[in-house]
DNA sequence: AGTCGATACTTGTGATCACATCACAGTGTT
DNA sequence: AACACTGTGATGTGATCACAAGTATCGACT
């Protein structure tokens, strides 16, 4: 694997997991330092990153972790609603059933995470459920999408649980859409997904207002 | 405006006119070459190309114009009916009765290049008559979205013409669609869009399969 | 004291070179 | 004759250097 791979690999990873602040400049010779490589696999690394829109580029000052204002978060919010419906609705219909089992497992992994207020642990079990759901909908060009989308909360999902509230709900639209998948209710899967979605949204949408005036150093 | 900015629009604009076969090799050289630029901002503006899902890309490989399979081809048309037709059901809503008039204007233009077989002319007016409605539904997001798979197609958008039949039905679409904005049917608006897309498809999908099989090189 | 302007420094951009990797052709062996 | 190996050429990858654009700081003038 090329260095640009590893490099891109890691940042990814980085700005996902919410290392940088939104709003902070992401420097070439900082970046390249810090990560041990010269200066073209960074440059080209986060180029990429900024062409898929997880970074925001300007011409001659490179790039920065991008600030979501509350309409900018609601836009995203609704577009996540379009696709996610679309894609759940999709699965729900051509979903296997090793794949729904696997679906009920990832809910109770969410399940012990929440008692645990292990916020890792729960959103990497999240992820795996949605991607398992979306991926049987069988549309690549869906999933590729709904991946961009993601990226661009990215920075905000990691904050979900500084919300002390948010984990009393957080997986109950879970359980609804496996009894709508169970039930082959296909329409029911969508709304399940949508509520999912709007519940989350409503936690993070405060932070995303309350990140916007970070520094811009 | 940086060089790297100069190539990347020129290559884009290259790519999506169809001057590239599809599945052909864009060597780094050759182009920087052709372009009468250095090697650094041919390659950024190709990963940015390539990151933005215009071109594929193989590692120690460089870049090649994608081809797409029939199967692929149905993906992507079906993921533009759902984004294109919320676009234009939540642009309908919204446009101002000035956006109106200019959409009618482009209706016309159409009419006419088609009447003088002018490829060209069409898919322009064309491209300004879907964006200008879809931009009033007022979602930037979904605006990125829908541009990102009108990249995927670009190369064989311009193919259409050579179906000798598609120019007699082509505009039908656009008029059923005025008729809807008129009477404030956004649900009509909505069909009307999606029918645009299928009867284009149609043709374009024939023209997908036997490129298929184009020169590797 | 405030504002405008020049200078120095920071940081991205692009060129050039050296190297790694991959594809292909030619040659040898079984 | 078929296959494996090896060397050569083509091509992407990464390092280093030189430059340009932008930013901040300090000083001078009003």
């Amino acid at each position: 694997m090329t260095l640009e791979q590893q490099t891109y690999e890691t940042l990814r990873q980085w700005i996902t997991v919410g290392r940088f602040l939104p709003g902070e400049r992401l420097k070439l010779r900082d970046v390249a330092a810090e990560l041990g490589v010269g200066l073209m696999p960074v440059r080209a690394a986060l180029q990429r990153l900024a062409a898929e829109g997880a970074l925001s580029y300007s011409p001659n000052r490179g790039v920065a972790v991008p600030r979501l204002s509350p309409a900018e978060f609601d836009d995203v919010l609704q577009t996540r609603l379009l696709l996610e419906g679309e894609a759940a609705e999709r699965g729900a219909l051509r979903l296997s059933v090793a794949d729904r089992e696997e679906l009920r497992k990832d809910v109770h992994l969410m399940e012990a995470a929440l008692s645990r207020h292990d916020a890792k642990a729960y959103l990497a079990a999240n992820e795996n459920f949605h991607v398992r759901l979306y991926r049987a909908a069988g549309s690549p060009m869906l999933m590729t999408l709904i991946e961009t989308v993601w990226l661009r909360i990215g920075p905000l999902s990691n904050q979900l649980f500084m919300d002390a509230k948010a984990p009393a709900v957080l997986n109950d639209a879970h359980h609804d859409l496996m009894r709508a998948l169970d039930a082959g209710d296909s329409a029911g899967a969508r709304r399940a997904i949508e509520r999912d979605l709007f519940v989350a949204g409503q936690f993070l949408r405060r932070r995303c207002a309350s990140t916007a005036e970070s520094e811009s150093k």
